[in-house]
DNA sequence: AAGGACTCCAACCGCAAACAA
DNA sequence: ATTGTTTGCGGTTGGAGTCCT
């Protein structure tokens, strides 16, 4: 292997800059500009190698860095940017006038990168997960036959996979159809099928209070049909499943849907936003405390053509992914939070901003179960 | 209170392109 | 055209700080 550039055994430093070494880079590419690395450290005096000294002055020095967190309308302009670039940090730094490629890149891997993964994204593609789109298939089939041991292996082995980056209640949901088993004949057990346990002794799922949950295991002595749910509950918790399947369904990749009219499209077939109700945008911009749905959905229709068509496509796909990214848990978007306020800050280690970054599509999903009048009842 | 686990980011490393002689 | 040097880039690491049990 070649030698390192920066060895030790040549009396040069490596490791953290001291305050002092800093201020004589500074001074010394003040008086002679930068350039010529490799000579600066020994006309500077500093026990440090050409390649050092370039980086601490490019990624840390430089008086046009700006510092401190990334803004919201940073953090988009990087995912946008990431999904057309990849990994081309020093391009997409170069559009973010004072963040270094180094910075961008770790603000990457720390954060986005991590976000878009618990929202079910795969931050290579920027399209959803493969994974996911199976567990949404495997679901709405295990709902209509929950009797098929495949299926249930299926999901077993798919859970077992995904279970800590899934929502509570999808969690729930998936957990009960694995629990449920064909009833025998018994003519004691409940309306629900389920006998692996006593239906008395499922647990009530921990953001379900205790009274709703009671009230949802309502004994039906004389119904002893192997079908495990009524055709209206099992019509109702498809409803439910629906937009997820949709939502997984119009998540599709953006950069090769340029100059299309995506936009147009996407305005007059409301149902790709969401299954909510109208005005869903607005109203979800102006209370989740995320100004970008708004002014993004304004920008994009003041926007010159081919631009129209970036935005439309970012938009669109942010948009389209609420329903199943909703489903996937954020700290978030965990129980407590669904029957709390929106300040409930469940992961200690992140800042209150990174929460209401976080927010950002769980909230979407309150605003889905509100809108569902969604309980813990109903769901199950 | 302690120590293990986890997060974050500055700094390093190796490779390749660009440049100079 | 070739060779050596410089610069730029993206991936990875190390350690300080924080959280969790």
């Amino acid at each position: 292997m070649a030698k390192s550039p920066c060895s030790e055994k040549d009396g040069l430093k490596k490791g953290p800059w001291t305050p002092e070494e800093d201020q004589k880079l500074i001074d010394y590419i003040k008086r002679h500009g930068h350039g010529r690395w490799r000579t600066l450290p020994k006309n500077a005096g500093l026990k440090r190698c050409g390649k050092s000294c370039r980086l601490r002055w490019t990624n840390y020095l430089r008086p046009d860095i700006k510092r401190g967190r990334f803004s919201f309308e940073e953090e988009e302009t990087i995912i946008q940017l990431h999904r057309v670039l990849g990994n081309k940090w020093s391009a997409i730094a170069a559009r973010l006038p004072g963040r270094t490629d180094n910075e961008i890149k770790n603000y990457w891997n720390t954060h986005i990168r991590k976000r878009l993964l618990k929202m079910g994204i795969d931050p290579v593609t920027h399209t959803p997960r493969l994974d996911l789109l199976e567990l949404s298939s495997l679901l709405s089939s295990t709902l209509y036959n929950p009797q098929s041991s495949q299926n249930q292996l299926h999901l077993q082995n798919l859970l077992g996979n995904m279970g800590p980056l899934m929502n509570q209640n999808l969690l729930n949901l998936a957990t009960t159809l694995l629990s449920y088993q064909p009833k025998s004949t018994s003519t004691n057990s409940t309306s629900t099928g389920f006998v692996s346990q006593n239906v008395q002794e499922i647990s009530p799922p921990n953001h379900v209070p205790e009274s709703q949950f009671q009230s949802f295991q309502t004994s039906s002595t004389s119904n002893t049909s192997t079908v495990p749910y009524s055709m209206s509950e099992t019509q109702f918790i498809q409803a439910k499943m629906d937009p997820f399947s949709q939502s997984l369904t119009h998540g599709t990749s953006c950069p090769n849907n340029f100059g299309s009219n995506m936009w147009q499209n996407s305005v007059e077939d409301e149902a790709l936003f969401t299954p909510c109700s109208e005005g869903f945008v607005a109203n979800m911009a102006s209370t989740n405390g995320y100004p970008d749905c708004v002014t993004q959905s304004s920008s994009i229709l003041n926007s010159t053509s081919e631009n129209q068509a970036f935005a439309s496509c970012n938009f669109q796909n942010s948009m389209t992914n609420v329903s199943f990214t909703s489903l996937l848990s954020t700290p978030s978007c965990s129980p407590n939070t669904l029957n709390s306020s929106l300040k409930t800050y469940v992961n200690s280690n992140s800042s209150p901003e990174d929460n209401q970054r976080d927010s950002f599509c769980s909230n979407m999903f309150m605003y889905d179960i509100a809108n569902y009048g969604l309980n813990g009842n109903e769901f199950l």
